[in-house]
RNA sequence: GGGGGAGUGUCCCGAGCGGCAAAGGGGGCGGACUGUAAAUCCGCUGGCUAUGCCUUCGUAGGUUCGAGUCCUACCUCCCCCA
């Protein structure tokens, strides 16, 4: 790969967040010489966004950082139809709002990245339902539609598995790809948006954008791709045990968030340095020299600095806290995720643990699966591990500080506090 | 339009003479070992008021003491012919 000139780039480069570009030398140059307008479209499909966007956002980031100007495009359009791209299958449609319920929400998480009020760079939030919604069907056809090729559609990946697999590609949903190349052309058109950044699995929607620019009138666009991003063991990045890591803190909290970022594989430390946190490169560089037991302090900065830019230093130094103590000390810490229990719900008879632990504390799926773990040793009442699955736990199981403290295997803790 | 084939445990792939809560794998979870890592090994992987009850094999009916398995219709998909 070509060395960059521009600050964006190079950046971007050396943090390896760079798969594909369309040019990477008038891209470059694009960069070096003038205050770029740049976009990624974020798709409502639930209320909040997970670690799987993060390397887009970031990607945003940077790209303030270094001077230009950043768009979050919000698919409240786009969302109505639902991206085939690599899918075996259709999404369930969702309602208007839905999709507006869900944009609402993920919106809030932006700003912890980009800054909305910085003069001429200030980040830009935008909704394609501005432009999508209001669209005539039969003027669309004639003056975007004329410009693709189905025969040129039907030969992009990221279609083909779906129609060689035998799932059927709905109409609807073939004409994604048309909205999301017409994005980014209104796009340049109004804001004079030069360039769509997005997963590598967007390659080909945002080629289909470029070609659509150059039918239709706009300055060159670009295309840049960030590659797909696994574990070192290959699993999508975003999904833990308990499911999907949110960014929104309503819907994950600092600490469980802390330890997704805690519980990296020694293999993936230093790339994950590079693409979520800001630090600079010659102090990742020093980070990465650690070996052996010393990678789990690296690990520590990792996830206090990633948790850091999304909930703030504060939470993040807490989620820490909480983390030394329950791991280190063996200790109880008071912040751990906590359930209360209405007043005397524990006082009459007391709770089954199996209860305790699907119900109230929701550590596991079902009263069977609370069993099945016993029977394995899985779980924990104050750090002892229970054998009887009618046991009961009575105020006699509260601690000194007024809680009881129930563990699903090692990492997963939840405090029962009456209230 | 004609002919042939397929749809299985709500994560996926997949076996399944009329007695089936249904083989096997992957994935996931727990345990052991470690460093809150990876690799490895072991266990678990429908629900419940639980020696029993309920819900599951594309959908709806039917035959049968008993249906994932047989019959009928329908839905969806694949292949061949036109």
């Amino acid at each position: 790969m070509m060395s960059f000139r521009s600050d964006f780039l190079r950046t971007l480069d050396e943090r390896g967040f760079i798969h594909q570009i369309s040019d990477d030398e008038g891209l470059d140059k694009l960069f070096a010489t003038e205050t770029v307008t740049a976009y990624i479209g974020f798709d409502p499909t639930a209320p909040s966004l997970h670690a799987g966007s993060l390397i887009q956002i970031m990607m945003l980031h940077w790209l303030q950082a270094t001077g230009h100007r950043a768009v979050s495009l919000m698919g409240g359009g786009t969302g109505m139809v639902g991206d085939p791209s690599f899918k075996d299958e259709a999404r369930q449609l969702m309602t208007l709002d839905t999709i507006e319920a869900n944009i609402a929400s993920i919106k809030r998480v932006f700003s912890n990245y980009l800054d909305y009020d910085a003069g001429a760079t200030s980040a830009l939030m935008i909704n394609n339902a501005e432009w999508l919604r209001g669209l005539n069907y039969l003027e669309f056809l004639r003056d975007v539609g004329r410009h693709f090729s189905v025969n040129r559609m039907l030969s992009f990946d990221s279609v083909k598995m779906r129609l060689e697999r035998e799932q059927s590609l709905s109409f609807l949903e073939f004409n994604y790809m048309i909205l999301q190349a017409y994005d980014f052309v209104e796009l340049a058109k109004r804001y004079d948006c030069r360039l769509q950044m997005g997963g590598s699995d967007q390659w080909g929607n945002i080629v289909n954008g470029i070609d659509l620019g150059h039918r239709m009138g706009t300055p060159q666009l670009y295309a840049l791709t960030s590659p797909l991003l696994t574990t070192a063991s290959g699993a999508k990045m975003g999904k833990s045990a308990n499911g999907a890591v949110w960014l929104n803190a309503d819907m994950l909290g600092a600490y469980e968030f802390w330890q997704y970022w805690r519980n990296t594989e020694d293999a993936d430390v230093t790339r994950f340095l590079k693409l979520y946190t800001t630090l600079p490169m010659s102090e990742i560089a020093r980070l990465s020299a650690l070996g052996g037991a010393e990678i789990n302090e690296v690990k520590k900065i990792l996830a206090t600095e990633v948790t850091a830019m999304l909930h703030g230093r504060a939470a993040a130094e807490a989620a820490a806290e909480t983390a030394r103590k329950t791991f280190e000390e063996g200790a109880l810490a008071a912040d751990l995720p906590t359930v209360e229990l209405a007043g005397g719900t524990l006082g009459a008879d007391g709770i089954g643990v199996l209860s305790a632990f699907s119900e109230v504390a929701g550590l596991v799926a079902s009263n069977g699966e609370a069993r099945r773990q016993i029977k394995s040793g899985g779980l924990r009442v104050n750090d002892v591990v229970v054998t009887d699955d009618k046991r009961v736990l009575t105020p006699a199981d509260l601690t000194p500080e007024g809680v009881i403290k129930l563990s699903f295997g090692k990492k997963k803790h939840v405090l029962l506090k009456p209230v």
